[in-house]
RNA sequence: GUGGCUAUAGCUCAGUUUGGUUAGAGCGCCAGGUUGUGGCCCUGGAGGCCGAGGGUUCAAGUCCCUCUAGCCACCCCA
C-alpha cells in the first residue's frame, strides 16, 4: 500500500491555503491592535512540563500525549497546548523581571493522540493569546473583547461566548465539598464515568451528557454560591467591562474546564454548527500556573482558538480566487521564446504572469487562461513578432486592443503595479 | 481508549440485498466542432488491481475474517 499521512494528520492543499492565510493574517492584525507581541516556542518540551502544568490526572496527560524518549533517554512530548510552553519560556527568560503585563500570542500546531473526527485532528492548529503578570479583571475582559472582535472580523457568526468563574484556591474547595456532599447519597444513580469524576474532578459531573446525571446535576449547588468576595467582585468587574465594550455573552454556572490550572474566569466560544466538537475556542485565568512551575506568583489568563474549527465556519471568498494579471498565449518557437523573456521581466516587476508550459493550440491556451482567471491575455504569433505589436485581450469584457511589444514591460508594469 | 457506520474514476456517488460475460453516471480533465481566440452548447477520448491483505466459491466490487483510513457518538477537548 502506498504510504499515507499519519492518522489524524492532514495536508493543507493549495485551494484551502488562502483561507488559512486569511485567518492568520486577520488574527495577527487583531492581536497587534490589542497590543500582543508574538512569541514562538518549541513544539517539543520535556514531558515533565505538561505533567506539572496540565495535571497528572487529566486525560490529556494520562493518555493523549505524543510522548517518547529521544536518543539521550529524555522523555519529550509534542505540545498538546500552547500555554505551558509559553509559561516555561516566560520563566526561563525571566520576563517577569521586566515590566508587565506581558501580552503574548503564538500560532502553531498542537498534538493530541485522540480518535480523529471532523474538526478534531491529532495535529491541529491554534491561535493562542496569553496575558502574563496581571491579575485585574481588565485583562480578562480585554481578552474576551479581542476574541469576540476576531470572530466578527473573520466573519464567524453563530458563536456564543459562554462564561463562568471557577473560583480560586480560597473558595473552590468549599464548593467541591458542597458538591461532594450533594452527590454523596446519589452516587448509585450516576453513571460510571460520573462516579470516577466524583473522585477526580467533581466539577465535571456537572456537564455529563447522560440524562440521569443531568437531572441530578440540575439540583446541585451552584459555584456562584461559593465564590469568595474577591472572586465575586472580580467576576462582576469582568461582566461590567464586557458590557461597556458591547460584548454579549451567556453565563453558564455549570461550565467547567478540563485543565487543573484554571482559576476564576473560564470561558468557551461555542457554536452549534460543528456537532459534538462545539467549541471553537476556550480559555481562562490560571493564576497558579507560573508558581506551580517554580516561578514567582504570577497571575495570568489566556485563550486559544482552533484554526481548523474556524476554517469550517468560514466560507471561501471570491477575492481569494484571483488569477494572473496577464497570460501570454504564444504560438510557435520564436514567439514562445519572446514570451518567456517578457513574462520573466514582468514577474520581476512583481506582476503575476503566466504562459503555457508547452506549445499547444491557441484555443487550449485561451481555455487555460480562462481557467486560471487571468485578467488579460496577450496573443503573440510569428506575425505579431514581425509587426512588433500584438492583441491584448481583456478577459472580462472580451475587448482586444493592439499593444506595441517593445513597450509591454513598461506599459503593463505601470498599469498593473 | 470504547461503540456504531463507511471505503468503487481527480471529486460526489450508483452498482453490494438475491455472487455470473468488457464496472457506470454527473462534475472535472484532454481533444474536436473555427488555419490563431476563453466562458455556453454539441461530439469524442483518457482515467478504476472496486482502501490493503487473506479466505469461501467453478466464479467475488458483491459473502466471511484481519488490517488501514474516514465519518458519527462517547471519553475528553480547540
Amino acid at each position: 500500500m502506498a504510504i499515507q499521512a499519519v492518522r489524524g494528520m492532514k495536508d493543507l492543499l493549495p485551494p484551502e491555503a488562502p483561507k488559512w492565510r486569511f485567518i492568520e493574517a486577520t488574527a495577527r492584525e487583531a492581536f497587534a491592535a490589542f497590543g500582543f507581541s508574538e512569541i514562538r516556542v518549541p513544539i517539543l518540551e520535556r514531558t515533565e512540563l505538561f505533567a506539572r502544568s496540565i495535571g497528572e490526572e487529566t486525560d490529556i496527560v494520562s493518555k493523549e500525549m505524543y510522548t517518547f524518549e529521544d536518543r539521550s533517554g529524555d522523555s519529550l512530548t509534542m505540545r498538546p497546548e500552547a500555554t505551558a510552553g509559553v509559561a516555561r519560556a516566560f520563566l526561563e527568560h525571566k520576563l517577569h523581571a521586566t515590566p508587565g503585563p506581558h501580552k503574548l500570542f503564538t500560532i502553531g500546531p498542537m498534538f493530541r493522540h485522540e480518535r480523529p473526527q471532523k474538526g478534531r485532528l491529532r495535529q491541529f492548529h491554534q491561535l493562542d493569546c496569553e496575558v502574563l503578570d496581571d491579575a485585574g479583571p481588565q485583562s480578562d475582559a480585554e481578552l474576551l473583547v479581542l476574541a469576540d472582535h476576531l470572530l466578527k472580523v473573520l466573519g464567524v457568526a453563530k458563536v456564543q461566548i459562554v462564561l463562568n468563574s471557577l473560583g480560586c484556591p480560597e473558595c473552590r474547595p468549599s464548593f467541591k465539598q458542597a458538591l461532594l456532599s450533594y452527590f454523596q447519597d446519589k452516587q448509585g444513580r450516576l453513571c460510571d464515568d460520573c462516579n470516577k469524576r466524583l473522585a477526580n474532578n467533581p466539577l465535571r459531573v456537572l456537564d455529563c451528557k447522560q440524562e440521569d446525571c443531568k437531572e441530578i446535576a440540575a439540583g446541585a449547588p451552584l459555584i456562584s454560591a461559593s465564590w469568595c468576595p474577591d472572586c465575586s467582585e472580580h467576576f462582576d468587574q469582568v461582566k461590567r467591562l464586557l458590557g461597556l465594550a458591547g460584548v454579549s455573552y451567556a453565563l453558564d454556572p455549570k461550565l467547567v474546564r478540563g485543565l487543573d490550572y484554571y482559576t476564576r474566569t473560564a470561558f468557551e466560544l461555542k457554536t452549534g454548527e460543528l456537532g459534538a466538537q462545539d467549541a471553537v475556542g476556550g480559555g481562562g485565568r490560571y493564576d497558579g500556573l507560573i508558581q506551580a512551575l517554580g516561578g514567582p506568583a504570577t497571575p495570568a489568563i489566556g485563550f486559544a482558538l482552533g484554526i481548523e474549527r474556524l476554517a469550517l465556519l468560514i466560507e471561501d471568498r471570491p477575492e481569494w480566487q484571483s488569477g494572473p494579471a496577464l497570460f501570454i498565449a504564444a504560438l510557435g518557437e520564436e514567439p514562445r521564446a519572446w514570451a518567456f523573456g517578457a513574462a520573466c521581466a514582468l514577474r520581476k516587476k512583481g506582476l503575476w504572469v503566466e504562459m503555457s508550459a508547452s506549445d499547444v493550440s491557441l484555443k487550449a491556451q485561451m481555455r487555460r487562461a480562462n481557467k486560471m482567471n487571468a485578467a488579460q491575455v496577450l496573443i503573440v504569433g510569428g506575425e505579431e513578432l514581425k509587426a512588433g505589436a500584438a492583441p491584448l485581450k481583456d478577459m472580462a469584457s472580451g475587448d482586444q486592443t493592439d499593444l506595441p511589444l517593445d513597450e509591454i514591460v513598461t506599459r503593463l508594469a505601470a498599469a498593473g503595479a
